[in-house]
RNA sequence: GCGGGCGUAGCUCAACUGGUUAGAGCACUGGCUUGUGGUGCCAGGGGUUGGGGGUUCAAGUCCCCUCGCUCGCCCCA
């Protein structure tokens, strides 16, 4: 193997994979802004500390996740792992408290330090959209509808289900984390390793173990249900009534935990089970203390991000791309006259290349190969007449169009 | 960080229990066909069998190390 490899973890996209994954952003940018979210881009790096407190010292991604360096000025930089947390530092350093309530959408590369698998890189990159400033039940509703929306128009929401929960305000998940504690200290010993680990750091991270014996005991815990308060169950209600009236189907999962600590009320997952152990394709929920734990004053905020690989991995379906008209110039003279017509077929809105060297054959290989819909040949026939040679590549019928008409001809050709 | 599987041409794969010069399809280049692409026929280029060491008369094949890929655990999008 030659020493010219990509850093693991990392991959390049080109050819089918590179539509795969800009048909998905793409996609994403139009509906993001028909939902009235505003784009936002910020730096790939910030600040370790922007990821650190927010994210909690115990984490698995600060501990051992993340691209931590020094600069040449001394500054400890990391390589954003996720983005709320950057978006969050935008909101508080740009002032936008201002603003009311934001809607904010933006996509881009993340970083962790993890053994890649399939759906699972070094860096990958996700779609996110934020809604900071409404504390409404409502605000989730928008962020799901889109998320299904996106997966419908992308041909894949059959592909995926919707989990749901409620993690509960922190007054109800403290009195639920407590109670589950107890019961599974009396149960220590039947606990996998990793739960017996998860006991100490993150309890409520059990509930969603992949071990059978953790599972089993698990059916006979206390369930979060029962543990809300009045203010955390209706808001809860509000979500799932919101969902309903807009008949986005869900499954109540009340094992779905999310994995980093400023989550709060609702919690949902967008799963698939076509990508192996990396089931999850989007995945959000409120996040109503990170504001405030970031510095800023308590505001409420709502979120989810999507894995923009996994989702291009599901696609069934690509849309097509546009065709070229490719021309195919036998003379010095009749380059000159393509050049012109090629320039001007592209300001028109065309696609259109130029197939540059070897002898008509090797020009027509050429179109060919790149899929053009049509040849435009111009030889000395072609210059002496005044009209060019338009051929059909699909059923070989050729025309004699006059250069004045080329656009308008190929317009009609292609409306049919 | 831990565990399983796999590394032969650009891609997908052959090569019987170790045995001559490592093959095929696709792709690529050229020709049949000097103004007509796709299907056809012919020819050609392309490999240190991931790398290193060992066993053997002989290693793509067996052993060790290493690098890489992949799947899973953990964690997450």
């Amino acid at each position: 193997m030659s020493k010219l490899q990509p850093v693991r973890g990392t991959q390049d996209f080109w050819g089918e994979d590179a539509r795969r994954f800009s048909f998905v952003v793409s996609t994403f940018n139009q509906l993001a802004k028909r939902y009235g979210f505003k784009e936002i881009q910020t730096p790939i790096f910030e600040f370790t500390e922007v990821f650190r407190r927010p994210l909690g010292d115990t984490s698995d991604v600060v501990t051992k996740e993340m691209y931590t360096f020094l600069d040449r000025g001394g500054e400890e930089i990391t390589l954003r792992p996720e983005i709320t947390a950057s978006i969050v530092r935008a909101y508080l350093s740009g002032g936008m408290q201002q603003k009311g309530i934001v809607k904010l959408f933006t996509s881009g590369a993340m970083f962790r330090y993890e053994r890649p698998q399939k759906g699972r890189f070094r860096q990958f990159h996700q779609l996110d959209v934020e809604i900071i400033g409404s504390p409404d039940a409502a605000a989730d509703v928008e962020l799901i509808a889109l998320a299904r929306h996106l997966l419908e128009v992308l041909g894949i929401a059959g592909a995926t289900v919707l989990h749901l929960n409620t993690l509960g305000d922190t007054e109800s998940r403290n009195a639920y984390r407590k109670t589950l504690v107890i019961y599974l200290k009396d149960h220590e010993r039947k606990l996998s390793r990793e739960s017996r680990a998860r006991l100490k750091k993150n309890p409520l991270r059990i509930l969603d173990s992949k071990d059978a014996g953790d599972q089993a005991l698990l059916k006979k815990a206390p369930g979060m249900n029962d543990y809300l308060n009045v203010a955390s169950s209706d808001f809860f209600a509000a979500v799932r009534d919101g969902l309903d009236n807009l008949k986005i189907p869900y499954t109540v999962n009340d094992r779905l935990v999310r994995g980093l600590d400023y989550y709060c009320h609702t919690a949902f997952e967008f799963i698939t089970d076509q990508l192996g152990a990396q089931g999850t394709v989007i995945g959000g929920g409120r996040y109503d203390g990170l504001v405030e734990m970031m510095g800023g004053p308590e505001t409420p905020g709502t979120g989810w991000a999507a894995g923009i690989e996994r989702l291009a991995m599901l696609l069934k379906t690509l849309p097509e791309e546009e065709r070229l008209t490719v021309f195919v110039p036998m003379t010095e003279a009749a380059g000159r006259l393509a050049d012109r017509l090629c320039y001007a077929l592209r300001k028109g809105g065309f696609a259109a290349d130029m197939a540059y060297r070897g002898n008509l054959k090797k020009r027509l290989q050429k179109a060919d190969k790149q899929g053009a819909r049509f040849a435009v040949i111009i030889g000395e026939d072609e210059m002496a007449s005044g009209k060019l040679t338009v051929r059909d590549l699909d059923s070989g019928i050729q025309a004699s169009i006059g250069a004045d008409r080329l656009a308008a001809f190929l317009k009609k050709q292609t409306a049919d």
